[in-house]
DNA sequence: TTGTGTTTTATTGCCTCC
DNA sequence: GGAGGCAATAAAACACAA
C-alpha cells in the first residue's frame, strides 16, 4: 500500500508533514510518530483566555483541583493520563451519547482543556471498552440461558423415563389381563365374553390415546414452548418429529375414516411389549429431538 | 526495588460513507 | 478523495506481589 502523507500546521505556527493521519484535528497534531509530549496536544493556553470555561470552573471547585491541575501541567513532556475530573467529565458525556459529532467534540475539548483529537481518541477507546464489556455480558447471558435450558432438558429426560416405565407397566398389566381372559374364555357365557371384549377394547383405546398424548408434544407435562427463549431448535425438531410421529402413528394404529380399527390392533401386534417399545422409542421426535445437545 | 500483568492513551491501516 | 469509525497494536502509566 502506498504511504500517505498529511500536512499539518503546528501549534507554534510551523507547518509539518507527517505520514500519520490526524482526524480533522489538524492544528495541534503531534509532530512525529514518537510521542512528543502533551504540550503539543493540550492547549493549556486556552485556560487563560477563558475558552476552557466550564470544565475549569467545576474543576476549581474541587478541593484539590488546583493542585491536580498544577501537577498535570508540571508533568514532563511524555504521555500523561487524563485527570480524574477530565475522565469524569468525559464519562458523563459518553453516557449521554457515545458518538461524537464534530461540534460536540470541539465543545468538549474546550471545556476540559484537551485537544479535540484527544477527545476523539478517548471516545474511540471508550467505545472499544464498552464493546468488550457488552460482549462479556452477552456471553454471561448466553451461559445463563444455556444452563437453564440444560436443566430443563434433564428434567424432560427424567420425565420421559418416568412415563416410559409407567407405560411399560400398564402394557404388561394389560397383557396379563388379556392372557388370563383368553385362557378362561371357554367357561364364559357369550354375554360375558362380549362384555369382556368391550372392556378390553376400551382399555386398548385408552392405552393408545395416552401414547398419542405423550408423543405429540402438546399435552405432555412439558411443551416446547415452555423451554423459553432458546427453544427454537427444540420447537423445530419437535414439530418435525411430531409430524412424522403422527404419520407413523396413523399408519400403525389409528382407525380409518370409516371407523374400522387398524388391523394391527386387531392382530394384537401392539400387545407385544417389544413392539410397543420399539414404536415408542423409535419416534423421530423422541431422543432425536434432543440430539442437538451433545454432552 | 523489581518483575510482571493490567489499564490507558495514542498510532496505524483498512474500510465505509458521502 | 476526505472524514471518520473500528480493530489491532504499541507504549507509557499504573498496580501489586515477591
Amino acid at each position: 500500500m502506498a504511504a500517505r502523507s498529511f500536512l499539518y500546521g503546528g501549534g507554534d505556527g510551523s507547518v509539518f508533514l507527517t505520514n500519520k493521519r490526524v482526524h480533522g484535528d489538524s492544528f495541534f497534531a503531534p509532530r512525529s510518530s514518537s510521542f512528543q509530549g502533551t504540550r503539543s496536544m493540550v492547549s493549556f493556553e486556552d485556560r487563560g483566555n477563558g475558552s476552557g470555561g466550564q470544565f475549569f470552573q467545576s474543576f476549581d471547585h474541587e478541593d484539590n483541583g488546583d493542585d491536580e491541575y498544577d501537577d498535570y501541567l508540571q508533568q514532563p513532556e511524555k504521555k500523561r493520563r487524563l485527570t480524574v475530573d477530565q475522565v469524569r467529565f468525559l464519562e458523563k458525556s459518553f453516557e449521554l451519547d457515545n458518538k461524537l459529532e464534530p461540534d460536540r467534540k470541539i465543545q468538549l475539548a474546550k471545556e476540559i482543556g484537551l485537544q479535540p483529537r484527544q477527545v476523539a481518541i478517548w471516545f474511540q477507546n471508550r467505545r472499544a471498552r464498552w464493546k468488550t464489556k457488552q460482549l462479556e455480558k452477552d456471553y454471561d447471558d448466553l451461559q445463563e440461558s444455556y444452563n437453564k435450558l440444560k436443566a430443563n432438558y434433564e428434567n424432560l429426560v427424567k420425565e420421559k423415563e418416568k412415563l416410559k416405565s409407567e407405560v411399560d407397566e400398564l402394557s404388561d398389566k394389560l397383557l396379563l389381563q388379556e392372557k388370563g381372559t383368553s385362557d378362561s374364555s371357554s367357561t364364559k357365557s357369550p354375554f360375558e365374553s362380549l362384555l369382556h371384549e368391550q372392556i378390553l377394547d376400551h382399555a386398548r383405546e385408552e392405552h393408545v390415546s395416552k401414547k398419542m398424548k405423550m408423543g405429540d408434544g402438546k399435552e405432555g407435562n412439558f411443551t416446547a414452548k415452555e423451554l423459553g427463549d432458546s427453544s427454537y431448535v427444540f420447537e423445530q425438531e419437535q414439530s418435525e418429529g411430531s409430524l412424522d410421529e403422527e404419520n407413523n402413528f396413523s399408519k400403525m394404529f389409528l382407525p380409518s375414516v370409516d371407523g374400522y380399527t387398524s388391523p394391527k390392533i386387531e392382530n394384537n401386534e401392539y400387545r407385544d411389549p417389544h413392539s410397543v417399545n420399539s414404536y415408542y422409542l423409535g419416534l423421530p421426535g423422541d431422543d432425536q429431538a434432543f440430539g442437538f445437545w451433545s454432552y
